[in-house]
DNA sequence: CCTATTACGGACCCGCAATATCCATAATAA
DNA sequence: TTATTATGGATATTGCGGGTCCGTAATAGG
């Protein structure tokens, strides 16, 4: 139950590339120094993020990436979700073990007055867990790159109001 | 970025020792022919959750398993961590890199007026990311065995209502 | 006391995904 | 044309999740 470190190599990059000027490319040998991350691992990680729309790149001499929209519309659940992808946190294994068959008996009286084919079987455990799951991406989804930048000049700011 | 189907089966598990009579051990044998898993495999997943203290053993003959404390002490949290560790759920490999020198730049200005140790070089990235983990945790707090049974009668009960 | 049953713990194996490297190719500025 | 840069494929390496096996200890019942 852990991030990758591809997240947070992605992360940090994005937010190097957000303090940068605006059009100007940042290669990925510059990325890769800051990182502390080889040139080629980098490469991969900005293709996901490439292929997801997050950042744009141009090849050739002067070339290198750059946003592909600006820094407050990129979530950090977008970031992690182009790196890490989109299955599911929990996926319950037991879909025809008798506890769920048990479960479908509770069920099946229901069913046979409402005919409904919603919430059909469908495990208690894993309602709570994709609960959990939809919290966590709301909260993702709440904190942009932009917000991470902003936090970091109000830190800065702050020391210089208090002088 | 998922939790292991360990943890699938001891929440499974756990709502069956829950639904059991108390006082009334129940074997690895029937737990593990209930969820179709091998028993020596169920074994240490039962272990790491008597070690954590929440369900109680007794070997021997007639002996198994039986909750170590009442269902709704029993949160999702502390099975989930019983079963796939402590570890944060991210963490920042950059600690040395030049980013993070540069940000602890910005808080040295502050840091020099306040000559406070807390919140130092703290990467605002994995700020982020802890908040996250809170929420998550506070969820998964909230949610414990005894809410899911909760909620099964309630399925049951509501089609009996509707009769 | 003996035996069957059960939990406990260690050693071990397997497959896969995360991590990481290298190279050949294409695109582009100068 | 050349140097630079991204792209994508092929290929290790390694750690970990998932899983099995077996020897030991504990306990109930005869």
């Amino acid at each position: 139950m852990q991030f990758s470190k591809s997240t947070d190599y992605a992360l940090h990059a994005l937010i190097h590339l957000a303090q940068a000027e605006s059009h100007k490319n940042i290669g990925v040998r510059e990325l890769s120094t800051i990182l502390s991350v080889s040139e080629s691992y980098l490469s991969k990680i900005m293709a996901k993020m490439r292929k997801d729309g997050i950042v744009r790149a141009v090849p050739g001499v002067k070339g290198g990436y750059e946003l592909a929209k600006s820094a407050e519309n990129i979530t950090f659940l977008e970031v992690i979700q182009a790196i890490e992808g989109r299955q599911q946190m929990f996926e319950c294994s037991n879909l025809n073990s008798k506890q769920h068959q048990l479960l479908a008996e509770l069920n099946r009286t229901e069913r046979s007055t409402k005919t409904k084919t919603t919430d059909r079987g469908e495990c208690l455990v894993k309602k709570v867990m994709d609960g959990a799951e939809q919290h966590l991406h709301q909260y993702l989804r709440e904190h942009t790159i932009q917000s991470v930048l902003d936090q970091a000049i109000k830190h800065c700011g702050h020391s210089t109001n208090k002088k």
